[in-house]
RNA sequence: GCCCCCAUGGUGUAGUGGUCAGCACGCCAGCUUUUCACGCUGGUAGCGGGGGUUCGACUCCCCCUGGGGGUACCA
């Protein structure tokens, strides 16, 4: 990419209502939009009124007022060092709404600069994690190596232009400065000519990051030290190349979690040193674990993979990831993907960290569950149970789990027979069940057709006939069948075990002793 | 240590100077009922503390406290 056009002028101009470029919008193909198109069009809009400032709370910014937001790009950067989080897969659905929302370009890069921890297993996993949560984006994945010999040229520019320069001073050279200097000065390096390259700030003035969520943010220049932006063999770091890529991507508005608000002053100074304009900067709050502290394994589900395993339905976590730190102006709860993207919008996103509650996941996701019809629901069950021919069991077992990984302690007596739980067989098969048992046996055994309405008359008769009360003649049997006094209904729960595999398990039962 | 961000019930949030502080999850109770759930009804619980500004602060300002992030030749 030719530079110097990149930076003949501002990525942003403030937009007003009515600058349209009408013609061009109209013939512009979209979603996608040429680079070509976006050098005539590299026009972006900021929050309306007064410019970066954050709107006031619980105001929506309206469709249209996001009139040339096809010139927009988001991208969404993970480092493929770890499997994706949820708050990892909360940006990346941030981006993707924002993108969806306004028409905006979404990209995927890949932050793998640091050689040490990314693997092509992560990245796998990664991707992995975006399909199965049904977030596509329009370009990439960009792999932040590949783009080396770019970082390179940028780097010497900088060198030359006296911007950066080569220090051998260490993490240790760096406390023992401040240490002499007090905490009232950064560090500043010697220009060597040799080592790690340090970006040079400026000893005065300070760096405002302007931000859609926060408002602006003041960090003086005297507090930072002058950060190292390629280790010693010349390889860049994050701070360097995110700003760079960020640069040469056309990202208008960068949408990342709030642990990289501090790095910002960094990366906005290289842009400042390449005279390169500002992006938009969204930073999402924080997610924490239900003990407030860092999400990690030891709280159930960490990653986007851990989700899928403990039974959760994408939309229902996407739904879900959405509320964590956004809501609608109307304060709605269940929001399908098109309600989402019809809703959302970035300046309404909450200043707080949010926890993780997965109590309120389950919840949301029994509701997604149940809106499921039985063979759509058949089929996931399936797809996660590894085992075919479901579909009696999920129709009666549906109402009664939150999550995949419910059905099969729910319902896997029905395929692989009763489970063994003593304290069910204590209870309810003595002396007394067991007659009962041997009642509801002789009731049984004539049903045809063993349909339900004529099982549950059957086994009512039994309840009249011994003048017990309904349970009493129930949960033997359904112990009897499930091994547990747990089960979908014991009528329903017949049927589909069919006379004879129900009768045989009523005598199997007795026979127990 | 220094820099930065944040602060409404247990949790997620609504709220832009005057509200009985709303909604959802959870929890408790009742109803329904063959177990467990689902569902329905009701209930419990909140503006972290202190100063200002104002006729009036959850709302604006300051301080404190608490939580979080950054301070890497990690991202």
């Amino acid at each position: 990419m030719d530079e110097q056009r990149v930076h003949a002028r501002p990525l942003h101009r403030r937009v007003e209502p009515g600058d349209l470029l009408p013609g061009v919008l109209a013939r512009l193909p979209r979603p996608r939009v040429l680079v070509e198109d976006l050098d005539r069009l590299r026009v972006a809009l900021h929050p309306p009124r007064d410019g970066l400032r954050r709107p006031a709370r619980g105001r929506d910014v309206g469709a249209d007022q996001h009139v040339v937001s096809c010139c927009m790009r988001v991208r969404f950067a993970p480092s493929p060092t770890g499997a994706l989080h949820v708050g990892g897969a909360r940006t990346a659905l941030y981006n993707w709404l924002h993108a969806r929302r306004t028409g905006a370009t979404l990209v995927l890069r890949i932050e793998d600069t640091d050689r040490e921890r990314s693997t092509p297993e992560n990245v796998e996993q990664i991707l992995d994690a975006l399909r199965w949560l049904q977030i596509d984006y329009d370009e990439g994945p960009i792999s932040q190596v590949s783009r080396t010999e770019r970082h390179q040229e940028v780097l010497h520019r900088l060198i030359d232009g006296g911007h950066a320069y080569r220090c051998t001073a260490t993490g240790e050279d760096v406390k023992a400065y401040k240490a002499q200097h007090g905490s009232e000065r950064g560090f500043r390096g010697e220009d060597e000519g040799e080592g790690a390259v340090r970006l040079r700030v400026p000893d005065a003035g300070s760096t405002v990051v302007h931000d859609v969520i926060r408002g602006d943010t003041t960090f003086d220049h005297r507090h930072l030290d002058d950060p190292v932006i390629a280790r010693a063999d010349g390889s860049v770091l994050y701070n360097f190349a995110v700003a760079v890529d960020d640069l040469d991507g056309q990202i208008t508005h960068v949408i990342r979690g709030e642990d990289h608000l501090s790095n910002t002053p960094k990366q906005l100074l290289v842009l400042e040193a390449l005279g390169a304009p500002q992006p938009v900067y969204a930073h999402l709050p924080l997610l924490h674990g239900p003990d407030g502290r860092k999400l990690s394994k030891r709280h159930g589900a960490a990653s986007v993979q851990d989700l899928r395993e403990a039974g959760f339905l994408p939309e229902a976590a996407r739904n879900y990831l959405a509320l964590l730190g956004w809501g609608s102006a109307d304060d709605e709860t269940i929001l399908s993907s098109d309600q989402l993207v019809e809703q959302f919008s970035i300046e309404r996103v909450s200043r707080n960290p949010a926890r993780f509650d997965e109590q309120k996941l389950r919840w949301l996701n029994g509701r997604y569950l149940r809106e499921l019809s039985t063979d759509e629901l058949t089929a996931r069950l399936e797809e996660y149970t590894g085992r075919t021919g479901l579909r009696d069991a999920v129709e009666i077992s549906r109402e009664k789990v939150q999550t995949l990984a419910d059905f099969w302690p729910l319902a896997g007596f029905v395929f692989d027979g009763p489970s063994d739980d003593p304290q069910a067989r204590e209870r309810w098969l003595d002396a007394d069940g067991r007659s009962a048992l041997r009642d509801a046996r002789r009731a049984l055994e004539p049903v045809r057709p063993f349909a339900q309405d004529d099982v549950e008359a059957a086994l009512r008769g039994v309840v009249e006939a011994r003048s017990a009360k309904p349970r009493d003649v129930f949960q033997p049997v359904r112990v009897a069948l499930a091994g547990t006094t747990v089960s979908p209904g014991i009528f329903e729960t017949l049927v589909v075990l069919g006379r004879d595999e129900s009768l045989e398990r009523i005598d199997r039962a007795l026979a127990a002793g």
